[in-house]
DNA sequence: TTTACTGCAAACATTTTGCAGATGT
DNA sequence: ACATCTGCAAAATGTTTGCAGTAAA
């Protein structure tokens, strides 16, 4: 359960403005515990009776997106998903793979190992992508993992 | 450049045939320096005037996946994209985002970066992703990095 | 009142599937 | 011979774009 305010409050610092169908978005990204794919956000909107257009939908997270306010991953079958998350400080995800769960990691070895490989690579590393998938305490407690 | 034979070899170890079209992709794949597209295999293929259909070139990007001889990853802008790589070894890829360059890295770190989120989330971790982005140490010399 | 934003529908890109025929073993 | 594999074309997905109208500032 992500803070819904953040996210408006990032389209105001990027001076983008606070219409009606970001502010319905932004409810419900809110409302998602971790991770989502587009489709799953149009639809919630779809079953809330909104009237929100899947073109705005991708728009809305391409623009979430460029302000930090959710980054984009990559579900281990091809899917691509966003979770929404506190923009510029570094940090990575683990992710249920039963119910979506995303918790955030921030794990200083991270930053070594880039900075190890740089070095033993010859690598100018720009740029990382670590995803952590799993089950989280409460599926395996549920036994559904 | 990888081994086009170990392509191969890896069909045979999972009892699949060696067609005629999957050695002609194995060549081509084995001529890749590193991270390639779907569609840039089916252009190569067709380039040389091969005969392979769209449908065989991702039935055989599936199948040599399946057999760990060559792995799926994630490129910065979503774009899914392929690299041949040894089977069972585990390790990670830094992908040059000038030429595609893709150098193995092996870093017990990283395990370790596993099980102490594993401790400190509560998470069974099942797997993870992790991909390096920057530019190779020819592109950095030739200044187009 | 100006410009950003919207929904719609069509376009586009990517990947999957059904099928009849070809091919490896 | 037999099952696997192929190309094709169509379909299913996923995402982007042009446009005329709408709404935020």
């Amino acid at each position: 359960m992500s803070d819904r305010s953040a996210l408006l409050q990032a389209l105001d610092g990027a001076g983008r403005r606070r219409t009606a169908p970001r502010r319905e978005l932004a409810t419900l990204i809110a409302g998602f515990d971790g991770a989502f794919t587009a489709a799953d956000l149009s639809s919630a909107a779809r079953r809330r009776g909104l009237d929100v257009g899947r073109a705005t939908v991708f728009r809305t997270l391409d623009l979430l997106q460029s302000v930090g306010a959710v980054e984009r991953i990559d579900l281990p079958e091809g899917e691509h998903a966003y979770v929404a998350c506190t923009p510029s400080d570094h940090h990575h995800h683990v992710i249920c793979t039963v119910c979506g769960l995303s918790t955030d990691v921030r794990d200083p070895s991270m930053v070594q190992l880039a900075s190890t490989v740089a070095a033993s690579s010859g690598y100018r590393i720009d740029m990382h992508r670590l995803e952590l998938f799993g089950v989280c305490p409460a599926c395996q407690a549920s036994g559904r993992g």
